[in-house]
Order: C-alpha cells, then sequence, then structure tokens
DNA sequence: CCTACCGATCGGTAGG
DNA sequence: CCTACCGATCGGTAGG
C-alpha cells in the first residue's frame, strides 16, 4: 500500500509513449469508432497538440493496426494449449477455450472491441491479414467442437455453425460487461460455457448451475 | 417470370426517392460505417450531387435514424406474436422468436447491421430511444425464457444471461450470412434454435439434427 | 513536442 | 435537382 515512487520503469519513454496514444486511441476507437476519431482527439487526451503524435506514430491507421494485432496475439495465445488435444476430454477443451477467450476479452476490453468492429478501416493487406488470423481462431474452436462429434460426446452438429454460434454470444459479452458489474469475468465464462456445453453433449452431465 | 413491366407504382416520387436515398445509405454505412460514408458518396450510388440529398432528407443523421427506426419496427413486429404465452410451450415460444429474429435479420441484412452497429451515431435522445427498443426486444426473450424455467421446461439459469447469449449469437449472423450461401435463413434459424434449446431443455427430447 | 500550414473533404445552405 | 459556396475539420508535413 506505501507509495514507493517509481524506481526502475526498463520501459523506453518513447515506447510508452507509444502505449500511451495507443490506449487513448483505443478507448475512442471503441466509443466513437475509428472514422469518427480525430488524431487532435486522441493528441489531446494526452494533452498534446495533434501534429505531436507523429514523432511517435506513422499514420493513424498505424494506430489502430497495432491495436488490432496486438488483441489478436492475445486472443491466439490464449488459444494455444488448446489446439490440440493432448488427452484432454472435449468437454474440457472448450470449457478451457471459453474461459481463455472471456477473460481475454474482459481483461482487454477496449482493444478487443477494436479488434471485434474496426478491422474494416484497415488497408486491404492488413485486413487480410487480421481476417486470417481471425478465422484461424474459429478453426480452433471448430477442431475443438469436431473432436466432440467424433468421439461421441457431443451431439452432431454442424462444427461450423456450432462455433461461430459460439463465438458471436461470447464476443457479445464486449457490448455489455462492466468491470464494476455483479458478474465477474469468470462467472460469465462459466454461466456460458455451461449453456453451450449443455447444447452439445450428448449426455446430461447435469451441469454446474449455480445461482 | 414474364417481364411485365411496372404499370402502377402507387408510391409517389418522393417518398420513392427517399427510400432509394436510404437504400444506398445504408449499404454504405454497413461497409464503411457511418462516419466513414459522406453524403456525396451517398448521392453518386443515386446519381446525384450531394447538395441535392437535401431536398429530401433534413440531414446525415435523419436518414441513419430513419434506417434504424424502420429495423426496430421490424424486429418488434416480428416477436410481437410471442410476446405472451397464450398456451404456447416454451420450447415453441423460443424457437418461433429464434426464427422470426433470424428472417427480419437475413431479409433486411444491411438494416439490421446498420441497427445494430450504428446506433451510437445517433443524438442521445434518439440513442436512447432505439436504445430502450432494444432493451425491450431482449426483455422478450428474457420472458420466454423466464418462462421455461418457471414450469420446469428449462434448467434454472440467469434469464438475463440466457437471453443476451442467445441474441448475440443471432445477431452474429448478420456477420457471415450471404443469400447466395450454402444455408437458407430457415436452416440457419432451426440449427441455432437446436443448440440453444437444446442448452436450456431439462428433458432431452433428441432435437432435431440434421447434416 | 511546438507553431504554422497544406490540400482535401466534411455536412450543409443560398438561390435558382 | 443544379451550381456555387460556407466555415470547420480532416490526416499529415515542414521546419525548428
Amino acid at each position: 500500500m506505501a507509495d514507493f515512487g517509481l524506481v526502475e520503469q526498463g520501459t523506453p519513454i518513447a515506447e510508452t509513449r507509444r502505449r500511451q496514444i495507443e490506449g487513448v486511441a483505443s478507448a475512442l476507437f471503441r466509443e466513437r469508432g475509428y472514422a469518427g476519431t480525430g488524431m487532435r482527439e486522441i493528441a489531446r487526451g494526452l494533452q498534446l497538440r495533434g501534429a505531436s503524435l507523429y514523432a511517435h506514430v506513422g499514420s493513424k491507421e498505424d494506430v489502430l493496426f497495432s491495436i488490432v494485432e496486438r488483441a489478436a496475439d492475445r486472443f491466439a495465445k490464449a488459444l494455444s494449449p488448446y489446439l490440440h488435444a493432448d488427452g484432454m476430454s472435449p468437454e474440457y477443451r472448450l470449457r478451457g477455450m471459453v474461459r481463455a477467450h472471456v477473460r481475454v476479452l474482459t481483461d482487454n476490453l477496449e482493444d478487443s472491441a477494436v479488434f471485434l468492429h474496426e478491422w474494416r478501416f484497415l488497408s486491404p493487406e492488413r485486413r487480410s491479414e487480421i481476417l486470417a488470423r481471425r478465422d484461424s481462431h474459429e478453426q480452433a474452436f471448430r477442431d475443438a467442437i469436431a473432436a466432440g462429434t467424433t468421439g461421441g460426446e457431443f451431439r452432431l452438429v454442424d462444427e461450423r455453425l456450432a462455433a461461430r454460434n459460439l463465438l458471436s454470444a461470447l464476443n457479445g459479452i464486449a457490448g455489455w460487461w462492466r468491470a464494476d458489474g455483479p458478474l465477474s469475468a469468470d462467472q460469465i465464462a462459466e454461466a456460458y460455457a455451461d449453456l453451450h456445453l449443455s447444447g452439445l453433449l450428448t449426455e446430461v452431465s447435469a451441469p454446474t448451475t449455480r445461482s
């Protein structure tokens, strides 16, 4: 609790400034959209003039791309333990993926929302890259579902549809969740996992239904 | 199949022009966002000059509001038969609501996407109105789910969470569905209804699992 | 990181 | 529905 001040930061000032710019930009992009946010607005959030931002970033689109790519990195990293079954049951695996995805979402609400909704303002090449990464994320969910249907634990469903159904529901959380709300990220993750696993499992394994 | 040409339109030209403007605007707002679309772009889609649009609309925001409000009307109307149970089983009721919602979404893809994503660019009063209508739409789903849990047909779930889970999944369809794709709107609606009802029903009623 | 400035474009109006 | 135009704002650069 005591305030020791800052002893050693370790991060170069320039890099910190970059992150500060991206942080303000992320909040504004989420709230007003990329096209609805001006560089001067971002600068104002840091008590700077608009032109000063260009000492730290190449362009407005570069800022968007940094935010979106970092978000994509987080989602990919969170799923990496689940890319192969490694003896996990399909239920355990999918539940872990749901929890991981929701955690990234709620721990990085603004970046995640920007990642989900503002990618269309990227240049064609960058947009393609991001869409490919989104697709491989969805593929990971498809694979986990397919493993369950193959093994007989899950009902026969269209994995593509079931994966989109699940991911759309999870991403929707970014639209209404608040850190100061009544439900923790993990509570929501468990509730969503229950709902979706009940929809997939053949055996009714009495999923944890707490109030 | 024969082309009889147009015999009698019945709609005044001015009203038609208004709708044409909204049609072009809806497509552009969906693709580039409200803030990313200029009035001159909308005009270009109708072979007009930007200034000419103002003979038909009061402002850019008025155009957005017309689109968004019409979409809200459609969703509300589609759910109206299901606002009260009237002897319907919870399963029948919720399945009907899913089908109705998906139909409106797929029959009016552009307007629906604009309704879902561009409402934040409305003036505070109009934004409040639309958010209230969205909330009462969600309330209808909550009610249908609550009726099922009360009656014992559905598992005990947090209705608010379950409704958001369902609606987010359904609205996500607007992000990927194509009219010329492999799945009809009704096929998707049935598949989604199956997935979600399986997650809610206490009795495993062997939902229709076709390939 | 600042001031000063660039050309382009924005939503919208005047007047016909 | 057009031409001509308004002030404001846009992303970004020059030069220090």
